[in-house]
DNA sequence: TTGCGTTATATAAATAAAAACATAACGAAT
DNA sequence: ATTCGTTATGTTTTTATTTATATAACGCAA
């Protein structure tokens, strides 16, 4: 094998009692459904199954004290899904937190010589 | 549900052509064989069998130009397994990145206020 | 030369994870 | 009242991952 380059790489994530609440995936859909209006939307985008981006939407919502997302059945459009002012706050936090990270790696990646 | 406390977590791994090739589980199943020098008892600590510890040994030593394990069959015990200098090398230059890692995450804590 | 414990490898079985499918509820618009 | 597209939820099927099982190769020691 001819001498491969290195990457470094890395993600972080909110954990609460050893349980993964937010990390890189679940902020996407976040801000994929705040876009669209849509978790349908969202999960199409992602190409994930409608149950599966609800399942996180749902938990997410079920481990923060406020909602991160809320939503109604029925009426214009079927229904619709909304991105709260807390979920807002969390997008932001996160990605302030990824690009902290980005820099990390940038900075670190001297530290590998193989 | 009542205020639940957040930890932030993280990990960092090596990559090369978006494939990942030495990552915390790595590094301790290295240096598990590195103290017992047997993949069979490393993969026991690790509660893995040794089919998966093989191969990830294996994977590892195709994807660096120097191997990282060498082994042996047969002998006294049956056989046995050593890390090289290179793997040495790199159980050192994970360590140190995954200490810089906790400093970060410690750092960082800050920035996420849910 | 037989037994032992391990490396090395393939294949089968079992589990877990993901996707697919199905269906009810809903409210606006027609 | 019916249609529409979505949310909400459970169940089934499929796929992927992990574990278990089996077997050969090996060299030392008895």
């Amino acid at each position: 094998m001819s001498k491969p380059v290195f990457k470094l790489n890395g993600r972080v994530w909110i954990e609460t009692n050893n349980e993964k609440i937010l990390g890189h995936g679940r902020v996407e859909l976040l801000e994929r459904i705040q876009a669209s209006g849509s978790i349908r939307q969202a999960a199409l985008q992602m190409k994930m199954s409608y149950k599966q981006a609800w399942d996180l939407v749902n938990h997410m919502n079920d481990m923060f004290e406020t909602p991160v997302v809320t939503s109604q059945r029925g009426g214009k459009g079927g229904g619709s899904a909304v991105v709260t002012g807390h979920g807002v706050k969390v997008i932001e936090q996160f990605h302030a937190l990824q690009k902290k990270l980005q820099e990390f790696l940038d900075d670190n990646l001297h530290l590998i010589q193989l």
